[in-house]
DNA sequence: TATTGTTATACTCTATAACTATA
DNA sequence: TATAGTTATAGAGTATAACAATA
């Protein structure tokens, strides 16, 4: 029963699934010792990095669609973690600021997903590790540009 | 507002999730126009790989929780792609079969998929492809044998 | 007592349509 | 009219507990 499936596993969409539905429930785990779900420490983490930026940016930013991002700042808001103010030059929207304990969490928990993330990748080389990076983000741009476009001539065939 | 999140890029789950939620909407979209799902697509080509197995097995092979197996083989079953057959050894067990339907489908969808995967993989090389299956059944692995052992030492720090 | 398949259920993630207030 | 944020909602995907039939 080993290898079952090892003609799935030439293809790439396959072993993405395979390996992130193995990964995710780690990193779970782990942010919500924090208090935190995936989203909303990438929330964080790019609040952090880049304060004053408005919630439609964060959204383009991590690719989450608008009205999911809402809670995910509530929650972050209610936390002390962020702070929303309405924006000066345009009164509809919020601009993004992490409070001091907003930033201290954000180090603490990145330093934890960095050991992490050495215990997942444990085996690869450093550039093992840059190879795959360059392989997710061409995947990534490949699957972006595959607007409907070539999707559907496949079923006539 | 390009790379806001590049530090986030340095992790591999992030990455992972990243390229996952891009490509897989492509994979249903092709899938859907032959009416499955990304599990019972697997579910199908692992039947028809390994005719006779039963739905545990099947559960353990795609890594889901078998629950979620009965419903999965409930709609393989009811569009006449497989058959559920008592088995004479153990009859609390089905036995699963292809139909010749669900083998014909299977080889036109396996091979849609397989141009599919071409296009997501546009750009890296055939021992690029081999690297990439490499990194991510060994991320796989590695999440796999990280059972709640070592999530925890960590909020303490 | 353990296991196969099943039911019911619940939670997360994600996506869309429609509203409000500002522009 | 277009955009920022919001609300409500619905659909997948996934996970657990509990049950019947069989081992």
């Amino acid at each position: 029963m080993d290898q079952f499936d090892s003609k799935l596993r030439q293809m790439p969409g396959y072993l993405l699934r395979r390996a992130t539905s193995a990964a995710m429930p780690k990193v779970n785990d782990l942010l919500s010792e924090f208090g935190l779900r995936r989203t909303s420490y990438s929330s964080l983490a790019v609040i952090v990095a880049h304060p004053g930026l408005n919630q439609g940016q964060l959204a383009d930013v991590l690719a989450v669609e608008r009205p999911n991002i809402v809670q995910i700042v509530d929650q972050l808001e209610q936390a002390g973690l962020v702070q929303r103010t309405k924006s000066a030059e345009d009164r509809r929207a919020y601009s993004l600021q992490p409070t001091p304990k907003g930033r201290a969490l954000e180090v603490r928990v990145t330093e934890a997903l960095i050991q992490q993330g050495l215990r997942l990748t444990q085996g690869l080389s450093a550039e093992d590790l840059i190879h795959l990076r360059r392989c997710l983000e061409i995947i990534e741009q490949n699957a972006d540009q595959m607007e409907a476009r070539d999707v559907c001539d496949l079923s006539s065939t």
